[in-house]
DNA sequence: AACGCGGCGTACCGTACGGTACGGTTCGGT
DNA sequence: ACCGAACCGTACCGTACGGTACGCCGCGTT
């Protein structure tokens, strides 16, 4: 199926299952800018609703022919794989560093944390990203829902759990398990917002709604975790 | 396109938009033991894997010809509708009597009430359900996500606060905003288990593991709000 | 100037699936 | 015994879309 050695990512037929995906991140610079054009007018679509994004529809809104996408990307698994790298390789939250932390810092780093976890978690790309990867989990093809999974709540643990176990070396928090106590803030900023807009609920919360969700976030948080 | 004056369910072509769907839930006994039979089906294959839901898979599945389901269901929008009311007239969570309420039973009534949330909310045909919802929200059709969410938080919503209200004037709880306070209980109790199963993790939380976390939510829920 | 390559646009093919039509069968009512 | 309604099974149609093939152009190389 596949034979074109130039295709960027292999996605099919991969019958060895169980490891990991080759690449789950699109370094930059491994996509010309022309790629990188077809891409965004790619995730414009899927943004635009879910359908629509059709080979046949990125070809005509890139200005690109059909046979070019299949040349790059392989086929539309490919496509749609590229797609989500490329935008979670644009959204990198920058990480907090762990010197001169103190109550306040610790603060208004968590709050921080919340309100630009909010403020993508809420936007109509990641809503469209993760309708996306959700149906494809649903069958079978595991591949979507692994990126967004290690660019959400992995990716966001990651950062997380460092700071957070600083903070208790540093005697600021105390907990047994910084798993369990990231889930925890997770659940406090999280709520039941992502499902609720994920399932089409209309209305997207203000930036003044998430700012005081952040800042009750952390509250409880302190409250419950605090030294 | 419709034309069918017996068809259950009218689905498609709603130009009012905007409005509630007529319908949001089925009436156990709206529906002929034959018509269960087939939306059981349905139901198996979408379990199955989301593709494979076809309207000749579920006349297969269920041996009754094509020809009846549309008869039935009007078109494919409306047996998925019928689906998934199906499905949520069958999860009846037990409300919780609001008498002899005191700190005791007020905490185990909200400690069942995160274990049975979890336990749903990570069974199979719930997953494949809130995928197919939230799939579906994405392509404008927005019935099965309002219903998904009217069976889901929604749903949990209503019976919940009124329990918490009760608790308050009971001086067992205290909090300004009921809807606040319940939602800091959904996140304390689902964190982000939901959106991990839905992304395809495949670890599936045991019994052992959701009472644990139900018991944990309950205590942080009572450090956060308990009078 | 000649050539080749990368890419655009379009036409084309195959298939899968939603939706319809129709003949045959069962079954309840009269 | 007869009739009609409901329903099964299957064949059929139209379309949308994934994937391929091909002709053409623009451009860099020699």
């Amino acid at each position: 199926m596949r034979k074109d050695a130039e295709a960027l990512f292999y996605t099919t037929d991969r019958r060895d299952a169980t490891l990991a995906p080759p690449t789950l991140t699109i370094s930059d610079d491994t996509l010309t800018d022309r790629q990188k054009d077809v891409l965004d007018a790619a995730l414009a679509l899927l943004v635009h609703g879910g359908d629509g994004l059709t080979m046949t529809g990125v070809a005509r809104r890139a200005s690109c022919s059909k046979e070019t996408l299949y040349k790059w990307f392989g086929d539309r698994d490919g496509l749609l794989t590229a797609t989500v790298q490329w935008q979670a390789s644009k959204v990198r939250m920058v990480p907090v560093d762990r010197e001169s932390l103190d109550g306040r810092t610790l603060a208004i780093a968590l709050e921080k944390f919340g309100r630009d976890w909010l403020s993508v978690l809420t936007g109509d790309i990641s809503v469209a990203l993760n309708r996306l990867a959700v149906s494809h989990a649903g069958q079978e093809k595991r591949n979507l829902g692994r990126i967004v999974l290690e660019n959400g709540p992995i990716g966001m643990s990651k950062r997380c759990k460092p700071l957070l176990e600083a903070a208790r070396e540093a005697g600021l928090l105390r907990f047994e398990d910084s798993d369990q106590a990231f889930r925890t803030f997770f659940g406090l900023v999280v709520r039941d917002t992502q499902i609720r807009m994920l399932l089409g609920e209309q209305r997207r919360p203000t930036e003044e709604a998430i700012a005081t969700q952040a800042r009750r976030a952390r509250e409880q948080f302190f409250t419950l975790y605090g030294a």
